[in-house]
DNA sequence: CACTCATCTGGAACAATTCAAGTTTACTTT
DNA sequence: AAAGTAAACTTGAATTGTTCCAGATGAGTG
């Protein structure tokens, strides 16, 4: 289990500590958490880590491309550990959920823009808003 | 000029005030600006006018659907004037500058997921994320 | 013209994130 | 295996963007 995440470490030159194998093994377990959530799940694998350390591990992962950053307006940054498969997320207003959506065609049928204004785009992100199923029976219920 | 203004104003039911106008005028000649900027656009017009009523006007306005309001990851919040032709964006990483990029089709090509896991979906956001023209020569330059 | 409620002001509070200094730890070289 | 070096961690405080609160003011209504 661990060591696949030392593996992953190794790979992109990072040293292999703690703090880092208990953030990935977070981000496994449950994806699309804020940052604060990553520090509570750390903690109970590794009490005594620090937040700052956990920003700094965040950072540092998010650089090497093992995790992903996404940060939909209206909340705090959230991580994901499944990289590299440019899928998207859809984002319900009401409670904030997250859930993964695959790429509409296997390619990258939104990646190219109308008009770029001369930008050199390198990735399309997308963000589906709408109503998560449970809060929209909440809703239809009232 | 800003008569028109005060059109768009009472045609939601909002009061016409002074730091409202001063506001549209200012996301009018610059689209895209953080709070802060509009802050002191404003103030060019209207010394005197406090940040805390910058925000609740954008707020106003943003609920009154007369600006939008754009989040890019990174970046503080921003606002526009420009609504209701769904147009997507061109974030710069760099530099952080925005373009609009108006949507690829007439119509809403990427609305539709693959697999909305329920959800109800009611707006797709895109996001090009890239460098603009300006960063990319002081990159090949370097 | 007076009234009522939305709006504006000023100040303080808050949450998320980052900065800084010093200590410890993981990896590397001898 | 010991020592050196650079990365990583800890603690604590600073910054930034945003919101909350209480009271004063001004716009639109009858």
């Amino acid at each position: 289990m661990t060591s696949d995440f030392e593996a992953q470490l190794r790979a992109v030159g990072l040293h292999v500590t703690r703090p880092r194998l208990a953030v990935l093994a977070a981000l496994r377990d449950h994806p699309h958490v804020d940052t604060e959530t990553v520090i509570t799940l750390v903690r109970t694998e590794q009490p005594g880590v620090s937040h700052q350390t956990v920003y700094d591990v965040l950072r540092a992962l998010t650089t090497a491309g093992l995790v992903r950053r996404i940060h939909p307006a209206g909340s705090s940054a959230r991580y994901e550990s499944r990289v590299g498969d440019n899928h998207h997320h859809a984002v319900c207003r009401a409670c904030g959920a997250i859930a993964d959506v695959d790429c509409a065609v296997g390619a990258t049928p939104c990646l190219t823009a109308s008009d770029d204004h001369g930008f050199v785009v390198d990735e399309a992100e997308v963000v589906y808003w709408g109503t998560c199923p449970g809060c929209a029976t909440d809703r239809s219920s009232r």
